[in-house]
DNA sequence: GACTTTTAAATGTCAGACAAATGAAATTTT
DNA sequence: AAAATTTCATTTGTCTGACATTTAAAAGTC
């Protein structure tokens, strides 16, 4: 492993590229154990501090792990769904509020995924999926549940329908999605008839999923993404007139 | 902004987490100027290493952007869709090839997302939808273009196709699910024969969204994903018996 | 007024040091 | 001999202080 020592940019820069190509090249894999350090200076020919530089881009990406101690050092990380997951939904999130994306285009993104879900998570959901599902909608009929609340059981719900796909790169592409409009969701205040409808539609696709039918869950995420811009659109108006 | 100096975890971690939220409320707006290191290590009470190995971990994450210089100094950066791209395509790249995901999982989750553009494709694609993915095909039927090439124009094709949508969100959705694939895609030996069906394919895609006709580039798509999985059983079972 | 030079501020890099964690080896105790 | 304890070397985490490089604005020159 070697740099260029002149041409284009940061050495910390050089370096991280250095080794994130090991490891995507499969040159490094996982768990095995960097060099140290010290030996990476030597290698590299610059100082610790440049290489730690260097190691600390690397572990923002989760491409690394790092263990103090006689027998520690840097490892090569193995990507887990759940790392991927949290950074797909951290991207996701800054990318939509600071490109004051629409409400309607985040919306339509969404169920339009959603719905390409819910064909194949009609044919596979197991048991498990259903009770999820309707345990939440329970939970969202309890009254004196906060907005937060009523969003964040949201979001469970939809992601058991996700899940109950069976495709684990689905539930991930699906999870920054669902959980990014999350934060624009809470700027809806569902009043008492809104969380009825929205429980009736969430029960309709309960309902579609345990007899299989995917025709009609297809139809109910249809209604519902209907009913959520709607809202959407009533909280504009709101705004724009607050004295009305 | 203070962080606690005992408690849990690196110094460095605390203080990328304590700046990321700030940027994430929005008590940090774009482009704003963050304070130069020194301050920043006054601030923090840590010296200007530590607050410089947290300023990477951001740096890496495209939070912020750093310039030299005079007026120099970390800003909050914008996060563009192309810098979403790049790092949603680096991540799914990493999780499929650290998680050994099958080609079956990963491509049934990629034709799932891409019929769900498709229907908004047929109808609002632009003329310069279209003449990008018949300018691909075209690319696609050359004679002596090699297996790479032909996957790389097959990308082209397909990100032509969910551009279509008019939604950047879907659009950054499905880049990682769609370039992940490459090196996936890759593994794939298309001999002349299967590229002529895969042109074949394409071109009914492109016809049918010629005429919108939604239903009809659904039913390709589905039909170029069959194909697509029976390539990589062929190869599969090559494998399992080379000399045959 | 236009151009050049200087200067100050900021990041990038370096060197050397100490602190803290940690597992393994060495030692002592039972 | 086995178990518990101590020592110890290794490695990351952090600090201090310095120098190099870049950059734009200020000062100076024609």
């Amino acid at each position: 492993m070697k740099i260029d020592p002149k041409k284009p940019a940061d050495l910390s820069v050089q370096i991280a590229q250095s080794i994130r190509d090991a490891i995507i090249s499969g040159r490094l894999i996982v768990d095995e154990r960097l060099p140290s350090e010290a030996e990476l200076s030597d290698q590299f020919q610059v100082s610790r501090p440049t290489v730690r530089e260097a190691l600390k881009r690397l572990a923002a990406q989760s491409l690394i792990r790092t263990q103090r101690g006689a027998t520690g050092g840097a490892f090569v990380n193995r990507l887990s769904y759940q790392d991927a997951y949290s950074q797909q939904i951290t991207t996701s999130t800054l990318l939509l509020s600071m490109n004051a994306v629409s409400f309607e285009t985040a919306c339509e993104a969404r169920y339009s995924l959603e719905r390409a879900c819910a064909t194949l998570s009609a044919e596979r959901r197991t048991a498990d999926h259903l009770a999820t599902m309707r345990a939440e909608i329970f939970r969202q009929a309890q009254p004196g549940l906060t907005d937060e609340a009523f969003c964040a059981s949201d979001v469970t719900f939809h992601r058991a329908l996700v899940d109950g796909a069976g495709n684990p790169v689905l539930s991930y592409q699906l999870a920054g999605a669902v959980e990014a409009m999350q934060p624009l969701m809470n700027m809806i205040t569902f009043t008492a008839r809104s969380r009825e409808e929205i429980i009736v539609l969430h029960n309709q696709i309960a309902d579609a999923l345990d007899r299989r039918d995917a025709a009609a869950v297809d139809s109910a995420l249809v209604d519902l993404e209907a009913y959520t811009r709607k809202l959407a659109l009533d909280v504009a108006k709101q705004r724009r007139k607050p004295t009305e």
